[in-house]
RNA sequence: GGGCCUGUAGGGUAGCUUGGUCAAUCCUAGUGGCUUUGGGAGCCAUUGACUCCGGUUCAAAUCCGGGCAGGCCCA
């Protein structure tokens, strides 16, 4: 397996090996969550339920199905849509005067409801999400977690008074992301969409974009300002103090399972995955080692070690199979276990437990008077150097270029005047998808990489997933 | 969107050019047993496959046509 020569063959592999996902559904994208990509997941998803509900989301769950004029009220959207979107035109044996489609995402099933909860500026802001799947007709190649039709997809909606509030709940909404990315140790860019990229029937799209071993980008989320787009088209007003009626301004911020997929390429290696601690399914793995004449007691002294890792409420596991030592490691390292300890009858005589590291595969004894918080310790060590050094990573691959030759894999950062043809024109002489204008960058003073004028405009451009 | 390629056990593969020697190779996983002085993959046995439909032929995994599924490259 290595990563670093072949990706797109090592990564279905190490997905393989730790038994993340069944790709052997007979639908092209449809894939099989396993346990332990399942457990993963909904760590992942843990993590998005406490940032939402901490900043006043309410989480709600709207249906699958959506009617087709329904669909169909907001022109952008639907020609953004229409080529992914699985129709279903048949009850039973009965053709629907309705066709109904599987929501590819939920703004035309959630919207016409929130124009019945939406009655008065008291009623906002209105801040909901839900965790379901959607569905688009994906064409191109599949791959687990990064490209499938059945999607597990966060999305928040938001509606409020004004543009500005609007905006304010952008803000947030990059804070929280920011906060993800540290309990994900994922790194990311932040770029303002240009306008022939941004999401169908949105004002503006900010994309989060990290970055693949391969330099190539792979788009983790999305959040939209659609200004007044949608809640015209589907009629979301509100009265205001002054007895007027005015649509409300909305947002939303999405992300899928690509989160997961991002972490499995980021932080696996030559061994297999490797999960950041905070998500790991399994955060520490009891290997017993046995020999002749010290079998009860090693058994008994892991039995309680196992214990006190999971009363001090750590994700553990005693690994009881009847297997060498040795193949137990090979198994926890590809499933990507951050903490192994091992337990021998030399860790019983020494008052000992012996530690390994997954990531750099440091090996400690550690003291067994103490034990619990010298493995969180290490756990807090592995978290952050697993995101110090991925950080790192994104960083060295961002280059500023002044001329398109110097294209290199990576975040190429270069002057755009902002012209259309400037930009299509970039993407056509390097290959490269133009992400945007950095949220938030530092001042820019440069040439259009392409004519020449004078731009305060930085654009980032990668090859992409 | 355009082009090229490929479908062989649960996963990964050899064989296909030149049809017969294929009762189909190897690795891995599975099962059963044995072993163990178990600190980095013990030994033996064993189960298990030619994508589907049609054609050519004495004979098809192998050649031809089509369906379905999958992959790669370019835009």
């Amino acid at each position: 397996m290595r990563k670093k020569e072949n990706f797109s063959e090592w990564y279905p592999e190490v997905i393989e090996k730790a038994n993340l996902s069944d790709k052997r559904y007979p639908i092209k994208g449809m894939n099989v969550w396993t346990p332990y990509g399942w457990k993963a997941m909904r760590l992942i998803d843990r993590f998005i339920r406490r940032e939402f509900d901490a900043t006043g989301h309410d989480e709600v769950y709207f249906p699958l199905l959506i009617p087709e004029d329904q669909f169909k009220k907001e022109a952008d959207h639907i020609k953004g849509f229409e080529e992914w979107v699985y129709w279903v035109t048949h009850a039973g044996t009965t053709e629907l005067d309705v066709r109904l489609l599987l929501r590819p995402t939920s703004e035309t099933a959630m919207y016409p409801v929130f124009a019945l909860w939406v009655r008065s500026h008291a009623d906002l802001p209105l801040k909901t999400y839900q965790i379901v799947n959607v569905f688009r007709y994906e064409t191109k190649q599949t791959r687990a977690f990064m490209r499938v039709r059945e999607i597990h997809f966060f999305e928040s909606h938001t509606c409020h008074d004004s543009f500005e509030d609007a905006e304010r709940q952008i803000a947030e909404n990059i804070e929280i992301i920011g906060r993800l990315g540290r309990e994900y140790c994922l790194p990311y860019i932040l770029c303002k969409r240009p306008e022939w990229d941004k999401f169908a029937g949105a004002f503006y799209t900010i994309g989060i974009d990290s970055l693949m071993p391969t330099g190539r980008a792979l788009q983790l989320g999305s959040i939209h300002q659609y200004k007044t787009n949608f809640s015209e088209a589907y009629d979301i007003t509100y009265e205001d103090e002054n007895g007027e009626h005015k649509p409300v301004h909305q947002t939303t911020f999405g992300m899928a399972e690509r989160l997961l997929g991002a972490i499995i390429a980021v932080h696996g290696d030559d061994k297999g995955v490797l999960f950041p601690p905070r998500i790991a399914p399994i955060q520490v793995v009891i290997i017993p080692i046995l020999a002749k004449g010290s079998k009860t007691e090693v058994l008994d002294q892991c039995s309680e070690v196992y214990h006190e890792l999971e009363d001090a409420g750590l994700r553990v596991h005693l690994d009881e199979r009847d297997l060498r030592p040795g193949n137990k490691f090979y198994d926890w390292e590809a499933k990507g276990v951050p903490l192994r300890i091992e337990i021998g009858k030399q860790d019983l005589t020494a008052n000992v437990v012996t530690v390994v590291r997954r990531d750099n595969m440091a090996k400690d004894m550690v003291q067994r008077k103490g034990m619990v918080s010298k493995i969180k310790d290490m756990l807090k060590q592995i978290q952050r150097d697993l995101r110090i050094r991925s950080e790192e990573e994104m960083r060295e691959s961002i280059i500023l270029i002044s001329n398109l030759d110097e294209v290199k894999p990576g975040v190429m950062m270069m002057g755009w005047c902002g012209q259309e043809d400037c930009g299509h024109e970039i993407e056509d002489q390097t290959g490269l998808s133009i992400l945007g204008e950095p949220v938030g960058s530092e001042e820019f003073k440069g040439k259009c990489i392409v004519c020449g004028k004078d731009t305060e405009t930085p654009i980032c451009a990668a090859k992409t997933y």
